[in-house]
DNA sequence: GTATCCCTTGACCATACGGTCAGGAAAAGA
DNA sequence: TCTTTTCCTGACCGTATGGTCAAGGGATAC
């Protein structure tokens, strides 16, 4: 994509990549920070620290402490979104279930601060993300729900409410991101294994499937 | 207890109640501005507004924000622990997990600022609570834990990893307090009713016990 | 070379925060 | 009534925070 010379002028973007890389290097500080502190408890000082920039060179690139925050909780949804793609791909409730299942918990392990910060976003009444909520995030339920209810009406799966699944596979499998830090406590203090997680995702997927009356094919 | 002339002077504590009852009224503040704004996010003055008081009444009862704050916290655990009575009751797994269940929904109801608080302060790495976690939560679930190998010992209900299963509570009926604002959202921007709250309750209880391999006895 | 543009940053500012304190009000005890 | 104890609170303080700004690199274009 890059070589194609497709373009006469390929504009290699040198230096113009350190305003990309150091966005980066930001976001990925203000998304630990602000997971680890919440958005009042963190402080500019703090996610420059973190990035190794300083705090005056943050303010170039993100006007205010709100921009930097709006711009961390649009990267989560952004993930969010991407991993219920594995819904659609499959027809069979128990492939289409158990795949999104699987990619939550995936991304639990994966991005642990984005799941907080999108929480605790939420816990304090989505004040940034609320447009989200109502435009996005609810006509995407309202897909899935239909979905699922055309499973139930084809007699495919057990006839439970839509909403109250979705609402169980989203808190189950975010348990495991945000209540992270108690789970390892009652794990002995140690992080999970791959063992572990791969033990995790497959007690959530048995006890949902068969709760939703679809057998556990492994 | 009170009447009970058992001491010379039964001393009728018409003023000291003073004590008791501004404590409460600051507690009741603190939880719901903690609850919404975080630890970082809630200020005294905030608190002092919400709870009727001068802000130096406030240090008058408490001495600082954590003291207020870890107070706040322990009122929570105490409440999460008598909501497990049910469990040990009930010597039928699907009662006794139909219980508790049943019980932590009508915390989530009536206590969603503390389950929020709860939330956020587990998210931040439990630097309050971190003893409760290693010592009361960890003892109790190892309790539990047992209690349900045991069920499943004896063929009584399908052979899950209890604490996944445990988890998986946790998460589910934790979730209608914590993520409420987003539930209230995709609910049309109305709070559950009773019947939405029984319903939500019995999808639960619904998918969790079939999921374990329960009928569900309504 | 040199003008231009993007980037960098130490120093600074106004504000708001947690917390203190002294002095007074009000009740309880004598 | 007088004393003591508890409660109340306006005014204040040091600090830390989000944000600003002006002066200065340093690479690129001409």
């Amino acid at each position: 994509m890059d070589d194609a010379a497709e373009i006469p002028r390929p504009r290699p973007p040198r230096r113009t990549d350190i305003r990309r890389e150091n966005e980066r290097v930001i976001l990925e500080a203000a998304e630990k920070v602000f997971a680890e502190a919440g958005f009042g408890g963190a402080t500019m000082q703090l996610i420059a620290d973190m990035a190794g920039l300083p705090k005056a060179n943050l303010h170039y690139y993100f006007a205010t402490k709100e921009d930097l925050y709006r711009r961390v909780v649009e990267n989560i949804f952004t993930i969010w979104l991407h991993a219920a793609d594995s819904f659609d791909t499959a027809a069979d409730p128990a492939t289409g279930i158990g795949a999104y299942i699987e990619a939550k918990m995936r991304i639990s392990r994966q991005h642990p601060f984005g799941s907080k910060v999108w929480a605790s976003e939420v816990m304090h009444g989505a004040p940034v993300i609320q447009d989200y909520l109502e435009g996005t995030l609810r006509s995407w339920t309202e897909g899935r729900v239909k979905a699922i209810q055309r499973w139930i009406d084809e007699g495919r799966m057990a006839p439970v409410d839509p909403r109250h699944l979705l609402y169980m596979i989203w808190a189950t499998t975010q348990h495991y991101a945000d209540f992270g830090h108690q789970i390892e406590t009652l794990n002995g203090g140690r992080p999970f294994t791959d063992r572990q997680w791969k033990a995790a995702t497959e007690s959530v997927k048995a006890i949902i499937l068969r709760g939703i009356g679809l057998s556990t094919a492994d």
